[in-house]
DNA sequence: AAGATACATGAGCGACCATTCAAGAACAAG
DNA sequence: CTTGTTCTTGAATGGTCGCTCATGTATCTT
């Protein structure tokens, strides 16, 4: 009977997420989101329920799901050890140097933007920071097991350390997106492991 | 000749930037500060020219000279060691976990916020872990002279990666002000240095 | 007292904000 | 083909944005 929608709802969030990701909740109007997705405001708001804060919800899961596995790499295996855990610094390092990769992380932005004022936005990067940490203790734990580091590290203790560590980097990488001083801050964080 | 100014012009940049502190920079309407200083817009415009920005970046000096300092407390004099860089850290977990602190820090959210796109701010920002830094070096070489710390630590590299743990523990304060969790980070960072 | 000068005031500017809604369009069922 | 249902469209909503400017006011000089 009804008529078909004539777009693709998790299209729509993909290209809000990269809006949002980009320039932040506040700076992206839903006249970008129109732009970048095609859809008129009217079809926008019947799909997307809450409007311009549902769809950055709805982003923010998006990204979670989509992006993070990717950036994770192999320190989201079960069996991922020492040198994943240094390949997933590398990647932040690289992403920040990179024209496509300055944006940064869409969670740690949101941390810091809406965070105070937003639970569920809260309870996203909450979420996002668990899982951090759950990785990197496996991580950890499996480097420790392998002799690749320090008898006397503790994983979940590092592994704390170093979820606070990467959200920095991306804090001193938008301000300075220095490859020398990116590079020292990862090199030193793994220093006082081996 | 001319009619006195009624107004401190050091006492509203105070207030935009209490402002700007605790909602950002494109939260903070006009509007919002007219309010909080009880100038006018034309009186505002013509105390500073360049608007809402220029107000901006002024706000941002004024915090690095006014608050920062504060922050740093003893870890900004010379002869600062391990116990004055712990308090420091231990200041930011008690800022972060009080109602009047959880806005965190006006660089780290500019940093975030706008960065990327206002590079005057991003200078600021960039000046002022250039600063942190510096004092986290030398307390450290005095902590390192003094014994306090492994023989085996690096001053100047554990200061990079000690800049950006505290970076990351305020952008895991605003999305998770647990006690547990933020001492919990700090506790850690510096284990590995004793 | 009069003039000169800078400041204070707040209504008002055009632009943009998120959101809504009346109207037309496309499909499936009958 | 007609009807019913949902979707699409884009103009229009009231509100807020950062900002300006004409007007009035307070002070110092003469």
């Amino acid at each position: 009977m009804p008529r078909p929608r004539e777009f693709e709802p998790d299209a729509v969030v993909d290209q809000a997420m990269l809006r949002f990701w980009w320039r932040g909740y506040r700076a992206t109007s839903v006249e970008d989101l129109v732009k970048a997705t095609g859809v008129k405001p009217g079809s926008l708001y019947s799909a997307f329920p809450g409007g311009k804060h549902a769809l950055f919800l709805r982003s923010l899961e998006r990204y979670s799901k989509l992006i993070v596995p990717q950036k994770l790499g192999e320190l989201a295996a079960s069996g991922a050890s020492l040198a994943a855990l240094r390949g997933y610094f590398d990647g932040l390092v690289h992403d920040l140097l990179s024209p496509e990769g300055r944006q940064g992380c869409l969670l740690v932005n949101t941390a810091i933007e809406n965070a105070a004022e937003d639970d569920e936005a809260a309870a996203v990067v909450r979420g996002h920071l668990a899982r951090l940490e759950q990785c990197m203790t496996t991580a950890l734990r499996n480097a420790l097991d392998a002799g690749e580091v320090r008898a006397s590290v503790d994983p979940a203790g590092s592994a704390k350390v170093l979820v606070a560590t990467c959200q920095g980097l991306m804090v001193v990488g938008k301000a300075n997106p220095d490859a020398t001083v990116l590079r020292a801050i990862v090199d030193n964080a793994f220093a006082v492991l081996v």
